[in-house]
DNA sequence: GCGCTTTCCATTGACGCCCATGAAATCCCA
DNA sequence: TGGGATTTCATGGGCGTCAATGGAAAGCGC
């Protein structure tokens, strides 16, 4: 599999570190820079994480800018300025800086979710809030889109 | 890692020596010019700043206009004129000549902010400032890009 | 000699590396 | 197919190393 997949709850410990899910880690290992390229994220309180993927998709949104232009360097400072590369210890654990927790809320434990390329990391009880959400929009959007088709409310496509 | 990703504060000493973020440092090994090019940015009180490759780009933006230009001499005299070549003591610190410094306000602490291929030098507070400012200027821009692409909530449009 | 700059050394706290434990999942074989 | 043995994982803790910072010592010009 070569892709983040699933929700996992961990803990953090006394000395900030928290275990990546072993799933994550084989999908990274793959893919990796040595270490977790983690950001937060733009419109959520949650973290952004991925591998050398990510990166490159990070690079090629600011390549395409103009050198010098005011949208570049703006755009770099957002993505790079307040990013982290994340080390992962032989244990497979890391640690998220301050700035990066205080970001997500997160104290004590930490939601991994899977996203396909790329994963977040929640502090658990927004995440459900947030999962809650989004799955009520599916619901809706889905009431609009397959108006002809039925499901009803029956099997979860989703992850819980 | 081989670009500048992440941002650290550091603190100046009554002798007026900053240590150059460990990250940055190895960045700058693999691209050095043994010290730091660094000159006034453009269009924001902080100080630009990177290695050799820097410089290659610098140069080939200079390079691409006419010759014997209005342009070029300024652009020229802009870049070359206000740089200058850190250096760095076997500690891993710099020392910014007080132009510099007066050009980003810098008194007793500096952020370095990496942007990829160079890096930012600021005074911690401005930063924060501009750094709010750039976030919400990407989610306008992501807004913009993201709307021709999958509908709406489709991943990936930029971030997120 | 005196002030200023540069090199070297010391401290402290954070982080990485190593090993140990216990629980859960998996495997294996009767 | 059931149950014990083995492996995998998440978690805890001790310890050495390195980075950031402060200060002392040594070189240089006036």
């Amino acid at each position: 599999m070569d892709q983040f997949v699933s929700a996992f709850t961990n803990k953090i410990d006394t000395k900030g570190r928290v275990s990546v899910p072993a799933s994550f880690r084989t999908v990274l290992a793959k893919d990796t820079l040595d270490g977790i390229y983690c950001y937060p994220s733009l419109d959520a309180p949650a973290l952004d994480a991925g591998g050398k993927r990510l990166v490159d998709k990070i690079n090629a949104l600011v390549e395409d800018l103009a050198p010098y232009s005011d949208e570049k360097d703006q755009l770099a400072t957002a993505l790079f300025g307040t990013s982290e590369i994340l080390s992962i210890d032989q244990d497979g654990r890391t640690m998220l800086p301050e700035r990066l927790r205080e970001h997500a809320g997160i104290t004590t434990h930490v939601t991994f979710v899977g996203l396909g390329e790329k994963f977040q990391m929640w502090e658990p009880k927004r995440f459900e809030a947030h999962l809650a959400g989004a799955r009520q929009k599916v619901r809706d959007l889905r009431k609009l889109l397959g108006a002809g088709r039925r499901g009803s409310g029956g099997p979860e496509g989703a992850r819980e």
